[in-house]
DNA sequence: TATTTTACCTGAGGGC
DNA sequence: TGCCCTCAGGTAAAAT
């Protein structure tokens, strides 16, 4: 998409931006003309940054911006041919121009709902370095700016995130699941990286050694590697590249979904325990309860 | 202030 | 066959 000039917009599902602040008149008149100059990601939300809005007239300004998206759970970005027919469950669709590729259109597919785009002003890092996956611009989005960046991302901070678990009282489940201290983790793979780690999910943070924390933070590198690699983990259709292609990961899994299932280190069978209204799946044996709180 | 709970949403699958 | 219930899960607003 990178170079490609956005043609038409159709914003048949308003629901599709909850994000976004002008509704779908607004997110299509300001879309229309602009040129996509790249594509970048932190933890789960995504940008195309946009050039100049040569359209705006005397309201130009200089703040730069970027197409955001968020899949939520069931969200997908699909590239398909120029004049495709309508996907199921599509809720918005820029008909774009590649010079290289020819008139292509992108659909933002989406069954739940829970994902949504919008047009977001790009606004300076806090540590000046680049903002995510894709760009080396330290810019991004707004509603991005309050998330943290991702373990894989170079400008992570080890020590500043073990830090910080040290200073919180809730489960290390929970602080994973937290985007603000470090994104990209969801139920599934902070269970297969606690699994790794040998740390049950209750643990309250503050009680995991720097070791473990760091033991910890070695494993979520290793579970969100292996998940790219693979490209991601799908249990059903709605789990797709931008091709409509699968994952495989959810072959690799040792802990998530595995209920009643033996623990490939011990032999004891996996337990599910309700979470924040979700699950989590442990080893009883090889991830100990911790001890009751002082 | 920090932490926890809830609303948002659709479709698959199970029980009856 | 069809109805009702449960479950899946990321985010941010609301509640504690």
């Amino acid at each position: 998409m990178t170079g490609a000039r956005i043609v038409a917009v159709d914003a048949r599902d308003p629901r599709a931006l909850t994000r976004h602040t002008g509704g779908p008149l607004d997110f299509e008149a300001r879309l229309r003309g602009r040129s996509i100059t790249g594509a970048a990601r932190r933890g789960k939300f995504l940008w195309l940054p946009l050039d100049a809005d040569s359209t705006d007239g005397e309201n130009l300004s200089d703040v730069p911006e970027a197409i955001l998206v968020h899949l939520g759970m069931s969200g997908q970005m699909l590239l398909r041919a120029d004049g495709a027919s309508i996907e199921r469950h599509e809720r918005i669709r820029l008909s774009i121009e590649h010079a290289d590729h020819g008139p292509l259109d992108v659909v933002f597919a989406d069954q739940r709902t829970f994902g949504s785009l919008a047009i977001d002003p790009l606004v300076p890092t806090a540590d000046g370095e680049a903002a995510g996956w894709g760009t080396p611009d330290p810019l991004l989005p707004s509603q991005v700016s309050h998330i943290g960046r991702d373990p894989l991302d170079p400008a992570f901070r080890d020590r500043a995130f073990v830090q910080a678990l040290s200073r919180k009282d809730s489960a290390i489940k929970r602080v994973l699941l937290d985007q603000t201290l470090a994104s990209g983790i969801g139920n599934i793979y902070a269970d297969e990286a606690l699994w790794a780690a040998r740390i049950h999910p209750e643990t309250p943070a503050r009680t995991l050694s720097s070791r473990a924390a760091r033991r910890l933070l070695t494993e979520v590198r290793a579970v969100l590697n292996r998940a790219l690699a693979e490209g991601g983990t799908s249990f059903d259709a709605q789990y797709v590249n931008v091709n409509g292609q699968a994952g495989y990961f959810a072959h690799s899994l040792r802990a998530y979904g595995r209920t009643g299932q033996p623990c490939e280190r011990c032999g004891r069978p996996i337990v599910r325990a309700s979470f924040m209204n979700r699950s989590s799946h442990f080893c009883p044996r090889c991830q100990r309860v911790p001890p009751p709180r002082p």
